[in-house]
RNA sequence: GCUCGUAUAGUGUAGUGGCCCAUCAUGAAGGACUCUCAUUCCUUCGACCCGGGUUCAAAUCCCGGUACGAGCACCA
Protein backbone atom coordinates (compact mmCIF):
# COMPACT_ATOMS: atom_id res chain seq x y z
CA UNK A 1 0.00 0.00 0.00
CA UNK A 2 3.02 2.18 0.67
CA UNK A 3 4.41 1.22 -2.52
CA UNK A 4 1.12 2.19 -4.63
CA UNK A 5 -0.22 5.25 -2.71
CA UNK A 6 2.52 6.62 -0.53
CA UNK A 7 3.28 7.07 3.13
CA UNK A 8 1.12 10.03 2.94
CA UNK A 9 -2.04 7.96 2.15
CA UNK A 10 -1.38 5.07 4.99
CA UNK A 11 -0.43 8.25 7.78
CA UNK A 12 -3.99 9.46 6.78
CA UNK A 13 -5.48 5.76 7.10
CA UNK A 14 -4.21 5.11 10.49
CA UNK A 15 -5.02 8.50 11.39
CA UNK A 16 -8.07 7.32 11.26
CA UNK A 17 -8.26 3.75 12.05
CA UNK A 18 -5.82 3.71 14.88
CA UNK A 19 -4.39 7.12 15.49
CA UNK A 20 -2.57 4.99 18.93
CA UNK A 21 -0.40 3.58 16.74
CA UNK A 22 1.50 6.89 15.37
CA UNK A 23 2.12 8.50 18.62
CA UNK A 24 5.94 8.19 19.62
CA UNK A 25 6.59 6.52 22.76
CA UNK A 26 8.28 8.15 24.89
CA UNK A 27 12.01 7.74 25.00
CA UNK A 28 12.81 5.28 27.90
CA UNK A 29 14.84 6.40 30.15
CA UNK A 30 17.08 5.40 32.84
CA UNK A 31 15.50 4.17 36.05
CA UNK A 32 16.76 5.76 38.90
CA UNK A 33 16.99 3.99 42.49
CA UNK A 34 14.97 1.01 43.67
CA UNK A 35 12.69 -0.46 41.27
CA UNK A 36 8.89 -0.06 41.90
CA UNK A 37 6.75 -1.63 44.52
CA UNK A 38 4.12 -3.69 42.99
CA UNK A 39 0.56 -2.94 44.27
CA UNK A 40 1.53 -0.13 46.61
CA UNK A 41 -0.82 2.47 48.03
CA UNK A 42 0.99 5.91 49.00
CA UNK A 43 0.78 5.81 52.96
CA UNK A 44 -0.56 2.34 53.07
CA UNK A 45 2.54 0.48 52.79
CA UNK A 46 3.81 -1.60 55.53
CA UNK A 47 7.31 -3.26 55.20
CA UNK A 48 9.94 -4.97 58.26
CA UNK A 49 13.19 -5.65 58.95
CA UNK A 50 13.34 -8.54 60.72
CA UNK A 51 17.07 -9.65 62.18
CA UNK A 52 17.75 -12.65 64.70
CA UNK A 53 18.64 -10.40 67.60
CA UNK A 54 21.79 -12.33 67.88
CA UNK A 55 24.62 -10.00 67.67
CA UNK A 56 24.50 -6.24 66.28
CA UNK A 57 23.99 -5.75 62.67
CA UNK A 58 26.19 -6.60 60.09
CA UNK A 59 27.12 -5.24 56.61
CA UNK A 60 24.54 -7.75 54.66
CA UNK A 61 21.87 -6.97 57.40
CA UNK A 62 22.07 -2.90 56.28
CA UNK A 63 20.95 -4.01 52.56
CA UNK A 64 17.64 -5.00 54.40
CA UNK A 65 17.22 -1.47 56.32
CA UNK A 66 17.79 0.70 53.33
CA UNK A 67 15.99 -1.24 51.01
CA UNK A 68 12.93 -1.33 53.01
CA UNK A 69 13.63 1.73 54.96
CA UNK A 70 13.97 3.37 51.60
CA UNK A 71 10.53 2.01 50.13
CA UNK A 72 8.92 2.96 53.24
CA UNK A 73 9.93 6.61 53.00
CA UNK A 74 9.63 6.53 49.26
CA UNK A 75 5.91 5.65 49.90
CA UNK A 76 5.19 7.42 52.95
CA UNK A 77 4.92 4.18 54.50
CA UNK A 78 5.71 2.25 58.33
CA UNK A 79 8.85 0.02 58.64
CA UNK A 80 8.89 -2.28 61.31
CA UNK A 81 11.49 -3.12 63.15
CA UNK A 82 10.70 -6.96 64.49
CA UNK A 83 13.11 -9.28 66.77
CA UNK A 84 12.99 -12.60 65.63
CA UNK A 85 14.23 -13.72 68.61
CA UNK A 86 12.51 -17.14 69.19
CA UNK A 87 15.42 -19.24 69.41
CA UNK A 88 17.13 -19.41 72.73
CA UNK A 89 19.55 -22.92 71.94
CA UNK A 90 20.83 -22.83 68.44
CA UNK A 91 21.61 -18.99 67.66
CA UNK A 92 20.37 -17.49 71.48
CA UNK A 93 19.67 -13.60 71.30
CA UNK A 94 22.54 -11.12 72.72
CA UNK A 95 20.84 -9.13 75.12
CA UNK A 96 23.04 -5.60 74.21
CA UNK A 97 21.17 -6.21 70.61
CA UNK A 98 17.98 -4.99 72.09
CA UNK A 99 19.38 -1.78 72.34
CA UNK A 100 22.29 -1.49 69.87
CA UNK A 101 20.17 -2.66 66.49
CA UNK A 102 17.60 0.64 66.90
CA UNK A 103 20.33 2.64 67.40
CA UNK A 104 22.45 1.50 64.55
CA UNK A 105 19.05 1.28 62.37
CA UNK A 106 18.57 5.01 62.92
CA UNK A 107 21.71 5.87 61.84
CA UNK A 108 21.90 4.08 58.68
CA UNK A 109 18.24 4.99 57.92
CA UNK A 110 18.22 8.46 59.29
CA UNK A 111 15.01 7.65 60.81
CA UNK A 112 13.95 5.98 63.57
CA UNK A 113 11.76 2.56 62.40
CA UNK A 114 8.07 3.07 62.64
CA UNK A 115 7.63 0.34 65.17
CA UNK A 116 9.74 -2.32 66.99
CA UNK A 117 8.30 -5.48 67.59
CA UNK A 118 9.70 -8.16 69.61
CA UNK A 119 8.79 -12.02 68.70
CA UNK A 120 9.39 -13.40 72.27
CA UNK A 121 6.53 -10.81 73.56
CA UNK A 122 4.26 -11.61 71.35
CA UNK A 123 3.87 -15.36 72.33
CA UNK A 124 0.12 -15.75 73.63
CA UNK A 125 -0.68 -14.52 69.65
CA UNK A 126 1.52 -17.43 68.26
CA UNK A 127 -0.25 -20.02 70.89
CA UNK A 128 -3.33 -18.62 70.10
CA UNK A 129 -2.94 -19.43 66.32
CA UNK A 130 -1.27 -22.53 66.86
CA UNK A 131 -4.74 -23.61 69.25
CA UNK A 132 -6.87 -22.47 66.18
CA UNK A 133 -4.74 -24.62 63.59
CA UNK A 134 -5.10 -27.79 65.56
CA UNK A 135 -9.09 -26.72 66.53
CA UNK A 136 -9.96 -26.52 62.96
CA UNK A 137 -7.52 -29.62 61.85
CA UNK A 138 -4.99 -27.86 59.13
CA UNK A 139 -2.34 -28.34 62.22
CA UNK A 140 -1.29 -31.73 64.61
CA UNK A 141 0.88 -32.17 66.79
CA UNK A 142 3.16 -34.80 65.41
CA UNK A 143 4.91 -37.07 68.15
CA UNK A 144 7.30 -38.83 65.06
CA UNK A 145 11.37 -38.03 65.27
CA UNK A 146 12.68 -36.09 63.10
CA UNK A 147 14.35 -38.77 61.39
CA UNK A 148 11.00 -40.79 60.90
CA UNK A 149 9.26 -37.87 59.78
CA UNK A 150 12.07 -37.45 57.31
CA UNK A 151 11.66 -40.59 55.50
CA UNK A 152 7.71 -39.60 55.45
CA UNK A 153 8.40 -36.44 53.50
CA UNK A 154 11.17 -37.89 51.39
CA UNK A 155 8.46 -40.99 50.50
CA UNK A 156 5.51 -38.76 50.01
CA UNK A 157 3.92 -40.71 53.14
CA UNK A 158 1.49 -38.92 55.26
CA UNK A 159 2.34 -39.71 59.26
CA UNK A 160 -0.29 -41.53 61.04
CA UNK A 161 -0.13 -38.24 63.57
CA UNK A 162 -2.08 -36.56 60.61
CA UNK A 163 -5.15 -38.39 61.99
CA UNK A 164 -5.57 -36.89 65.21
CA UNK A 165 -8.40 -35.48 66.03
CA UNK A 166 -8.69 -32.12 67.32
CA UNK A 167 -9.28 -32.98 70.99
CA UNK A 168 -6.63 -35.46 71.03
CA UNK A 169 -4.50 -33.19 69.25
CA UNK A 170 -5.57 -30.23 72.30
CA UNK A 171 -4.35 -32.71 74.33
CA UNK A 172 -1.09 -33.28 73.18
CA UNK A 173 -0.57 -29.60 72.81
CA UNK A 174 -1.47 -29.06 76.14
CA UNK A 175 0.96 -32.07 77.70
CA UNK A 176 4.21 -29.83 74.86
CA UNK A 177 2.94 -26.73 77.20
CA UNK A 178 2.59 -28.30 80.52
CA UNK A 179 6.24 -30.14 79.82
CA UNK A 180 5.04 -33.67 79.73
CA UNK A 181 6.59 -33.70 77.01
CA UNK A 182 10.46 -32.70 76.74
CA UNK A 183 12.22 -31.32 73.49
CA UNK A 184 11.58 -34.09 70.78
CA UNK A 185 8.97 -35.83 71.53
CA UNK A 186 6.55 -33.58 69.80
CA UNK A 187 6.23 -30.50 67.64
CA UNK A 188 3.33 -28.60 65.69
CA UNK A 189 2.90 -29.13 62.17
CA UNK A 190 0.78 -27.44 59.72
CA UNK A 191 -0.93 -29.80 57.23
CA UNK A 192 0.22 -29.80 53.32
CA UNK A 193 -0.42 -31.60 50.85
CA UNK A 194 2.49 -34.76 51.24
CA UNK A 195 2.60 -35.42 47.44
CA UNK A 196 3.74 -31.49 46.84
CA UNK A 197 5.96 -31.48 44.34
CA UNK A 198 9.12 -29.04 46.63
CA UNK A 199 9.77 -31.70 49.55
CA UNK A 200 10.79 -28.70 51.65
CA UNK A 201 6.86 -28.06 51.63
CA UNK A 202 5.43 -31.45 52.99
CA UNK A 203 4.09 -31.20 56.07
CA UNK A 204 6.30 -28.35 57.79
CA UNK A 205 6.70 -27.88 61.46
CA UNK A 206 5.36 -24.84 63.30
CA UNK A 207 6.37 -24.79 66.98
CA UNK A 208 8.67 -27.13 69.07
CA UNK A 209 9.77 -27.29 72.56
CA UNK A 210 12.95 -25.84 73.85
CA UNK A 211 14.39 -26.86 77.35
CA UNK A 212 14.00 -23.22 78.36
CA UNK A 213 15.22 -24.09 82.02
CA UNK A 214 18.76 -25.07 80.47
CA UNK A 215 18.72 -22.45 77.96
CA UNK A 216 16.56 -19.64 79.20
CA UNK A 217 15.74 -17.11 77.05
CA UNK A 218 18.50 -14.04 77.63
CA UNK A 219 15.46 -11.74 78.25
CA UNK A 220 14.74 -11.59 81.84
CA UNK A 221 11.05 -10.99 81.51
CA UNK A 222 10.80 -14.22 79.48
CA UNK A 223 13.79 -16.53 80.51
CA UNK A 224 12.25 -19.97 81.43
CA UNK A 225 8.72 -18.73 80.82
CA UNK A 226 7.35 -20.68 77.74
CA UNK A 227 8.63 -23.64 76.58
CA UNK A 228 6.90 -24.33 73.77
CA UNK A 229 8.39 -21.96 70.84
CA UNK A 230 7.28 -21.09 67.35
CA UNK A 231 9.73 -21.61 64.32
CA UNK A 232 10.61 -18.33 61.84
CA UNK A 233 7.98 -19.76 59.24
CA UNK A 234 5.12 -19.60 61.55
CA UNK A 235 6.11 -17.13 64.08
CA UNK A 236 7.02 -14.76 61.30
CA UNK A 237 3.94 -15.62 58.90
CA UNK A 238 1.56 -14.65 62.30
CA UNK A 239 3.40 -11.82 63.13
CA UNK A 240 3.11 -10.05 59.44
CA UNK A 241 -0.34 -10.98 59.77
CA UNK A 242 -0.73 -9.02 62.96
CA UNK A 243 1.14 -6.44 61.93
CA UNK A 244 -0.81 -5.55 58.38
CA UNK A 245 2.39 -5.89 56.52
CA UNK A 246 1.76 -5.33 53.00
CA UNK A 247 5.38 -5.88 51.35
CA UNK A 248 7.79 -8.45 52.05
CA UNK A 249 11.83 -7.94 50.95
CA UNK A 250 13.82 -10.54 51.81
CA UNK A 251 16.59 -12.93 50.67
CA UNK A 252 16.13 -15.55 48.17
CA UNK A 253 17.07 -18.14 50.64
CA UNK A 254 13.49 -17.59 52.38
CA UNK A 255 11.78 -18.16 48.78
CA UNK A 256 10.75 -21.41 50.15
CA UNK A 257 9.57 -19.85 53.51
CA UNK A 258 7.09 -17.88 51.74
CA UNK A 259 5.71 -21.05 50.31
CA UNK A 260 5.31 -22.55 53.42
CA UNK A 261 3.63 -19.62 54.48
CA UNK A 262 1.49 -19.03 51.66
CA UNK A 263 -0.32 -22.50 52.45
CA UNK A 264 -0.37 -21.79 55.88
CA UNK A 265 -1.85 -17.75 55.10
CA UNK A 266 -4.46 -20.14 52.89
CA UNK A 267 -5.50 -22.20 55.94
CA UNK A 268 -6.52 -19.11 57.46
CA UNK A 269 -7.93 -17.43 54.91
CA UNK A 270 -5.56 -14.75 54.82
CA UNK A 271 -3.48 -13.28 51.62
CA UNK A 272 -0.48 -12.89 51.83
CA UNK A 273 2.14 -9.62 51.42
CA UNK A 274 3.57 -8.64 47.96
CA UNK A 275 7.47 -10.23 48.04
CA UNK A 276 10.17 -10.01 46.33
CA UNK A 277 13.61 -11.30 47.17
CA UNK A 278 17.64 -10.35 46.79
CA UNK A 279 20.12 -12.58 45.99
CA UNK A 280 23.14 -13.14 47.98
CA UNK A 281 26.30 -10.68 48.13
CA UNK A 282 29.49 -11.27 49.16
CA UNK A 283 32.25 -8.88 49.50
CA UNK A 284 35.83 -9.82 47.74
CA UNK A 285 37.72 -9.31 50.30
CA UNK A 286 35.56 -10.62 53.39
CA UNK A 287 34.44 -13.78 51.79
CA UNK A 288 31.11 -15.19 53.66
CA UNK A 289 30.32 -13.36 57.14
CA UNK A 290 27.99 -15.01 59.94
CA UNK A 291 27.35 -13.21 63.10
CA UNK A 292 27.33 -16.57 65.40
CA UNK A 293 30.40 -16.98 63.80
CA UNK A 294 32.21 -13.85 64.67
CA UNK A 295 30.31 -14.09 68.20
CA UNK A 296 32.14 -17.02 68.88
CA UNK A 297 35.53 -14.75 67.76
CA UNK A 298 34.87 -12.26 69.62
CA UNK A 299 34.32 -14.60 72.94
CA UNK A 300 37.33 -16.09 71.93
CA UNK A 301 39.44 -12.77 72.37
CA UNK A 302 40.54 -12.86 68.62
CA UNK A 303 38.53 -9.56 68.39
CA UNK A 304 38.31 -6.57 70.65
CA UNK A 305 34.73 -6.34 70.40
CA UNK A 306 31.73 -6.05 67.78
CA UNK A 307 33.63 -2.79 66.32
CA UNK A 308 36.93 -4.33 65.81
CA UNK A 309 37.50 -2.74 61.97
CA UNK A 310 38.59 -6.18 60.65
CA UNK A 311 34.85 -7.26 61.36
CA UNK A 312 32.05 -6.47 59.00
CA UNK A 313 29.78 -5.00 61.29
CA UNK A 314 28.11 -1.57 60.94
CA UNK A 315 29.85 -0.36 63.90
CA UNK A 316 33.26 -1.32 62.40
CA UNK A 317 32.56 -0.06 59.56
CA UNK A 318 31.21 2.75 60.96
CA UNK A 319 34.06 3.59 63.75
CA UNK A 320 36.37 3.27 60.52
CA UNK A 321 34.86 6.50 58.85
CA UNK A 322 32.35 4.73 56.74
CA UNK A 323 29.55 6.82 56.36
CA UNK A 324 25.58 5.96 56.49
CA UNK A 325 24.90 7.41 53.44
CA UNK A 326 27.47 5.95 51.43
CA UNK A 327 26.12 2.42 52.68
CA UNK A 328 22.83 3.55 51.45
CA UNK A 329 23.86 4.93 48.05
CA UNK A 330 25.78 1.31 47.86
CA UNK A 331 22.75 -0.81 48.53
CA UNK A 332 20.22 1.04 46.56
CA UNK A 333 23.24 1.32 43.67
CA UNK A 334 22.79 -2.65 43.58
CA UNK A 335 19.20 -2.75 43.60
CA UNK A 336 17.21 -5.88 44.45
CA UNK A 337 18.09 -8.54 41.95
CA UNK A 338 17.52 -11.85 42.61
CA UNK A 339 21.49 -12.63 40.93
CA UNK A 340 24.23 -13.91 43.66
CA UNK A 341 26.93 -11.18 42.95
CA UNK A 342 30.13 -10.62 44.77
CA UNK A 343 31.76 -6.65 44.94
CA UNK A 344 34.70 -5.58 45.73
CA UNK A 345 34.93 -2.94 48.44
CA UNK A 346 36.41 -0.10 46.22
CA UNK A 347 32.68 0.27 45.11
CA UNK A 348 31.89 1.12 48.98
CA UNK A 349 34.51 3.15 49.15
CA UNK A 350 33.87 5.31 46.21
CA UNK A 351 30.72 6.07 47.70
CA UNK A 352 31.96 7.02 50.60
CA UNK A 353 34.56 8.79 49.26
CA UNK A 354 31.84 11.13 47.77
CA UNK A 355 30.09 11.52 50.64
CA UNK A 356 33.46 12.91 52.88
CA UNK A 357 35.49 14.70 50.85
CA UNK A 358 34.09 18.10 50.41
CA UNK A 359 34.04 18.35 54.28
CA UNK A 360 37.17 16.47 55.31
CA UNK A 361 39.48 18.91 56.39
CA UNK A 362 42.87 18.06 54.63
CA UNK A 363 46.00 17.08 57.37
CA UNK A 364 49.58 16.02 56.85
CA UNK A 365 50.60 12.76 58.48
CA UNK A 366 54.58 11.80 58.14
CA UNK A 367 54.98 7.87 57.36
CA UNK A 368 58.52 6.59 58.70
CA UNK A 369 59.74 10.53 59.26
CA UNK A 370 62.72 12.07 58.87
CA UNK A 371 64.45 15.25 59.29
CA UNK A 372 65.88 17.42 57.59
CA UNK A 373 67.24 20.80 57.89
CA UNK A 374 66.74 23.77 55.71
CA UNK A 375 69.34 25.47 54.19
CA UNK A 376 68.83 29.06 52.97
CA UNK A 377 66.74 32.20 53.05
CA UNK A 378 62.95 31.21 53.43
CA UNK A 379 60.18 33.11 55.31
CA UNK A 380 59.24 32.02 58.97
CA UNK A 381 56.11 30.99 58.09
CA UNK A 382 53.97 28.79 55.53
CA UNK A 383 50.30 28.93 54.87
CA UNK A 384 48.09 25.87 53.56
CA UNK A 385 44.92 25.47 52.69
CA UNK A 386 42.74 23.83 55.25
CA UNK A 387 40.57 22.54 51.84
CA UNK A 388 41.90 23.01 48.61
CA UNK A 389 38.17 23.36 47.15
CA UNK A 390 37.41 25.47 49.82
CA UNK A 391 39.33 28.72 50.23
CA UNK A 392 36.68 30.19 53.05
CA UNK A 393 37.82 27.24 55.66
CA UNK A 394 40.64 29.25 56.18
CA UNK A 395 44.73 28.29 56.31
CA UNK A 396 46.75 26.00 58.39
CA UNK A 397 50.01 27.62 59.62
CA UNK A 398 53.41 26.03 59.73
CA UNK A 399 56.45 27.48 61.63
CA UNK A 400 59.31 27.13 60.00
CA UNK A 401 61.47 29.90 62.13
CA UNK A 402 63.68 26.81 63.56
CA UNK A 403 64.57 25.48 60.00
CA UNK A 404 64.03 21.81 61.08
CA UNK A 405 61.16 20.02 59.25
CA UNK A 406 59.94 16.09 58.42
CA UNK A 407 59.48 14.32 55.56
CA UNK A 408 58.68 10.76 54.67
CA UNK A 409 61.54 8.30 54.38
CA UNK A 410 60.48 7.51 50.94
CA UNK A 411 60.74 11.04 49.60
CA UNK A 412 63.86 11.53 51.19
CA UNK A 413 65.53 9.48 48.31
CA UNK A 414 64.23 11.78 45.51
CA UNK A 415 66.29 14.87 45.47
CA UNK A 416 64.20 17.41 43.63
CA UNK A 417 60.91 17.78 45.66
CA UNK A 418 58.38 20.51 46.28
CA UNK A 419 56.92 21.05 49.68
CA UNK A 420 53.79 21.57 49.28
CA UNK A 421 52.69 24.87 50.04
CA UNK A 422 56.44 26.23 49.89
CA UNK A 423 59.47 25.84 48.27
CA UNK A 424 61.18 23.75 45.95
CA UNK A 425 64.39 21.62 47.41
CA UNK A 426 67.15 20.01 47.01
CA UNK A 427 67.75 17.22 49.51
CA UNK A 428 71.27 16.61 50.26
CA UNK A 429 71.95 14.34 53.29
CA UNK A 430 70.08 15.33 56.12
CA UNK A 431 70.00 19.11 54.58
CA UNK A 432 67.58 20.70 52.29
CA UNK A 433 68.78 23.58 50.10
CA UNK A 434 66.15 25.93 49.55
CA UNK A 435 65.45 26.57 46.18
CA UNK A 436 62.37 28.52 44.57
CA UNK A 437 59.49 30.25 46.46
CA UNK A 438 57.57 29.96 43.27
CA UNK A 439 56.39 26.89 41.58
CA UNK A 440 58.33 27.29 38.54
CA UNK A 441 58.57 23.70 37.25
CA UNK A 442 57.22 19.94 37.67
CA UNK A 443 59.06 18.75 40.38
CA UNK A 444 56.72 16.22 42.19
CA UNK A 445 55.13 17.44 45.17
CA UNK A 446 55.23 16.54 48.92
CA UNK A 447 53.98 16.39 52.14
CA UNK A 448 55.41 17.63 54.72
CA UNK A 449 55.81 19.23 58.45
CA UNK A 450 57.59 21.63 60.70
CA UNK A 451 59.26 20.08 63.59
CA UNK A 452 57.10 22.49 65.89
CA UNK A 453 53.71 21.89 66.46
CA UNK A 454 53.74 18.72 65.32
CA UNK A 455 52.63 15.15 67.75
CA UNK A 456 53.90 11.74 67.28
CA UNK A 457 50.63 9.98 66.51
CA UNK A 458 49.25 6.27 65.55
CA UNK A 459 47.42 5.48 62.28
CA UNK A 460 45.52 2.33 62.57
CA UNK A 461 45.04 0.51 59.51
CA UNK A 462 42.62 -2.70 59.31
CA UNK A 463 44.42 -4.99 56.66
CA UNK A 464 44.73 -8.28 55.73
CA UNK A 465 43.06 -9.47 58.95
CA UNK A 466 44.68 -7.48 61.32
CA UNK A 467 45.23 -3.86 62.97
CA UNK A 468 48.40 -2.03 61.88
CA UNK A 469 49.77 0.92 63.76
CA UNK A 470 51.84 2.97 61.45
CA UNK A 471 53.50 5.48 63.74
CA UNK A 472 54.50 9.24 62.35
CA UNK A 473 54.10 12.39 63.08
CA UNK A 474 51.01 14.29 62.85
CA UNK A 475 50.45 17.98 62.15
CA UNK A 476 48.88 19.49 65.50
CA UNK A 477 44.39 19.92 65.34
CA UNK A 478 42.25 20.07 67.33
CA UNK A 479 39.29 18.48 65.49
CA UNK A 480 36.87 15.98 67.76
CA UNK A 481 36.76 12.29 67.90
CA UNK A 482 34.70 11.33 64.34
CA UNK A 483 35.94 13.88 62.07
CA UNK A 484 36.92 12.79 58.55
CA UNK A 485 39.94 13.90 57.40
CA UNK A 486 41.64 13.73 54.90
CA UNK A 487 45.51 12.79 54.77
CA UNK A 488 47.16 14.44 52.35
CA UNK A 489 48.59 12.02 49.51
CA UNK A 490 47.92 9.23 51.79
CA UNK A 491 44.11 8.74 52.01
CA UNK A 492 41.04 9.51 54.34
CA UNK A 493 40.82 8.74 58.47
CA UNK A 494 38.81 9.69 61.32
CA UNK A 495 40.08 11.38 64.33
CA UNK A 496 40.41 8.83 67.46
CA UNK A 497 42.02 11.41 69.26
CA UNK A 498 44.31 13.86 68.82
CA UNK A 499 47.02 11.57 68.29
CA UNK A 500 45.40 8.48 67.02
CA UNK A 501 44.07 8.19 63.92
CA UNK A 502 41.96 5.20 62.18
CA UNK A 503 42.29 4.68 58.23
CA UNK A 504 39.26 4.93 56.29
CA UNK A 505 40.88 4.12 52.44
CA UNK A 506 42.60 5.71 50.05
C1' G B 1 18.83 -37.09 44.98
C1' C B 2 14.23 -33.91 44.97
C1' U B 3 12.62 -28.76 44.61
C1' C B 4 13.28 -23.63 43.65
C1' G B 5 15.93 -19.50 41.61
C1' U B 6 19.50 -16.61 38.65
C1' A B 7 22.57 -15.77 34.10
C1' U B 8 23.96 -8.11 30.18
C1' A B 9 31.41 -5.03 29.84
C1' G B 10 36.68 -6.73 35.08
C1' U B 11 32.70 -5.55 38.99
C1' G B 12 27.68 -3.94 39.78
C1' U B 13 23.40 -2.18 37.08
C1' A B 14 19.27 -0.24 33.31
C1' G B 15 16.47 -2.67 29.88
C1' U B 16 9.60 -6.82 30.07
C1' G B 17 9.27 -7.77 21.51
C1' G B 18 11.03 -2.78 17.28
C1' C B 19 13.77 3.54 20.39
C1' C B 20 19.51 -1.35 21.80
C1' C B 21 25.65 -2.07 16.56
C1' A B 22 22.45 -1.84 24.50
C1' U B 23 22.06 2.63 30.00
C1' C B 24 24.49 4.39 34.23
C1' A B 25 28.10 3.72 37.90
C1' U B 26 32.54 1.61 39.28
C1' G B 27 37.33 -0.10 37.36
C1' A B 28 41.54 0.38 34.08
C1' A B 29 44.34 3.55 30.66
C1' G B 30 45.22 8.50 28.90
C1' G B 31 44.37 13.75 29.41
C1' A B 32 42.62 18.82 31.52
C1' C B 33 42.48 21.54 36.12
C1' U B 34 45.10 21.63 40.69
C1' C B 35 51.29 23.60 44.95
C1' U B 36 48.08 16.11 47.47
C1' C B 37 49.08 9.78 44.58
C1' A B 38 42.69 13.86 46.69
C1' U B 39 38.37 16.24 44.53
C1' U B 40 36.21 17.90 39.78
C1' C B 41 36.03 17.47 34.47
C1' C B 42 37.11 15.14 29.49
C1' U B 43 38.47 10.85 26.31
C1' U B 44 39.17 5.73 25.56
C1' C B 45 38.44 0.43 26.77
C1' G B 46 34.85 -3.18 27.56
C1' A B 47 28.94 -7.16 27.78
C1' C B 48 23.40 -9.55 26.17
C1' C B 49 26.07 -17.93 29.02
C1' C B 50 25.45 -21.82 24.85
C1' G B 51 22.07 -24.30 21.30
C1' G B 52 17.37 -24.57 19.18
C1' G B 53 12.34 -22.46 18.47
C1' U B 54 8.23 -18.58 18.02
C1' U B 55 8.03 -13.76 15.24
C1' C B 56 8.38 -9.36 9.79
C1' A B 57 11.38 -8.23 14.35
C1' A B 58 14.34 -11.40 20.44
C1' A B 59 18.91 -9.01 25.50
C1' U B 60 13.58 -9.24 26.13
C1' C B 61 8.87 -14.86 24.87
C1' C B 62 9.27 -20.63 24.73
C1' C B 63 12.22 -25.30 25.01
C1' G B 64 16.84 -27.79 25.98
C1' G B 65 21.82 -27.51 27.82
C1' U B 66 25.59 -25.45 30.93
C1' A B 67 27.22 -22.68 35.12
C1' C B 68 26.37 -20.66 39.76
C1' G B 69 23.31 -20.16 44.18
C1' A B 70 19.47 -21.54 47.68
C1' G B 71 15.84 -24.85 50.34
C1' C B 72 14.73 -30.00 51.79
C1' A B 73 16.81 -28.13 60.36
C1' C B 74 12.61 -29.59 66.46
C1' C B 75 18.25 -22.23 63.10
C1' A B 76 16.94 -17.31 61.72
Amino acid sequence: MAAEQGIPALQALLEAEAPHLLEKREKKERREGLPELKNAVKGKVVLRFAPNPNGPLSFGHARGIVINGNYAKEWDGKLILRFDDTDTVVKPPLPVAYKQIPEEAEWLLGFKPHRIVIASEQMPHYYEHATQMLEEGFGYVCQCSGETFKEFRVSKTECPCRDNTPSLNIELWTKMMDGTFVPGDAVVRVKTAMDLKNPALRDWPALRIQNTAEHPHPRESIGSKYRVWPLLDFQSAVEDKIQGVTHIIRGKDLMDSTRKQVLLYEHFGWTYPETTYWGRVKVHEWGGFSTSQMRRDIEAGLFTGWDDPRLPTLSALRSRGITAKALRDFWVELGVTQKDISVPLSTLYSHNTKSIDDDAPRLSFIRQPESVTLDGEHPNQVEVEVHPNHTSRGMRTFDVSNKVIWIENEDLLKSEVRLKGFANIQIEGKKAQMGSIDRNDRRPIIHWLPEPSTSNATLLVAEDGEVKHIEGKLETHSYPEGTMVQLERIGYARVIDSTTLIFTHS
